[in-house]
DNA sequence: GTCTATAAATGGATAGAC
DNA sequence: GTCTATCCATTTATAGAC
């Protein structure tokens, strides 16, 4: 295996039994392991269990950014909001994205661990609500600017959409969270 | 002291110091140490570090039972629900209920643990949105058989409500959630 | 780049004195 | 009840051979 493959076999590794164990239970050799490495070979790449998990973050860190996409494409373009398009990009957005096999595991790590390493805590808020809030505010203020919508409150309209978003996620109950969103769709952008 | 108070003693550091770092960074000896005894002595009343963590959250379960009040007792009995008064129990159950020192920290800790232990996992998802979301469904159900709300769908209410309330918890914009509670109120108690 | 070997520290847990 | 002493497994990390 080459050297490059080799340290992505290691992060990807970590990510996945941090996010599992937690990093305090998860040991060198515990990953060297399942990379299928000694536990000594590690710090050819990394020089401490530490430099591992803040190399993730990093990582994490710039593939936020790739975030906007979804709502921003699909509502703040399209000549009128169909309800069932509206509905569908709700739940993509919990679906496809917050229990994507990447996102996700990247979530359930931030979310061990923020309580005690600050910069995790800020990716993890940042992740899951700062910046899908402020771009769906940008997008309710597109929609205000066209006229599809009558509520100028673009601030407030977006943390009450991402509040629905938050509760399906967490509760994982889709079809209330199907629910939600037509009765939101209804009350923001009319009959 | 007495035994009673030790083993209490034990729980509460525990408590804390797990919801810090997590399970797994906490030494028999670092909760010992804090406590002011000796890490031998915590086997006196506790057989294993586990058997710490299943007694705090054995207690913490017991615990969740007594949420119904605040929101109930405020809301299900009154003659009409007053915008100030439905905006000022929300708030409470944020930064009274939700971020109370002894709450909190049970939150915090059952968060860093959930995702290895099922058990965790069922008591955080009770005491943040089972139970609070069935509660405020039975508030609504009240409040609509009393005719003081027009929307018959306590359930997607509640779930609504709940949103509102865990993006004011989340992101700790007090300002925000006063808002979002004032446009819910005026949505559904009316103008 | 990966290995073996090992240092040095820390972990959970027990035995038995007081 | 709390202590000292200790066992034994495991940990992070380094040194040096290949």
């Amino acid at each position: 295996m080459s050297s490059i493959e080799t340290k992505e076999a290691i992060m990807n590794t970590a990510l996945k039994m941090f996010s599992e164990k937690g990093y305090a239970a998860v040991s060198m050799r515990d990953i060297s392991g399942e990379v299928g490495i000694r536990a000594s070979s590690i710090y050819y790449y990394f020089k401490s269990k530490q430099d591992i998990f803040d190399a993730l973050i990093q990582m994490v860190d710039s593939i936020t950014d790739n975030l906007k996409d979804g709502f921003a494409k699909a509502l703040g373009s399209t000549e009128k909001v169909k309800c069932e398009e509206f509905v569908r990009v709700g739940k993509a957005f919990v679906t496809g994205y917050l229990n994507n096999e990447k996102i996700g595991t990247i979530l359930h790590m931030l979310e061990t661990e923020r309580f005690h390493d600050p910069k995790a805590d800020e990716v993890w808020k940042n992740m899951l609500f700062t910046n899908p809030i402020e771009n769906a505010k940008e997008v309710f203020e597109v929609l205000y600017k066209r006229k599809l919508i009558k509520d100028k409150d673009a601030a407030r309209l977006a943390s009450e959409y991402h509040g629905i978003i938050m509760i399906g996620y967490f509760t994982e109950d889709m079809d209330m969270l199907d629910l939600m969103l037509r009765t939101f769709h209804k009350r923001v952008f009319g009959g």
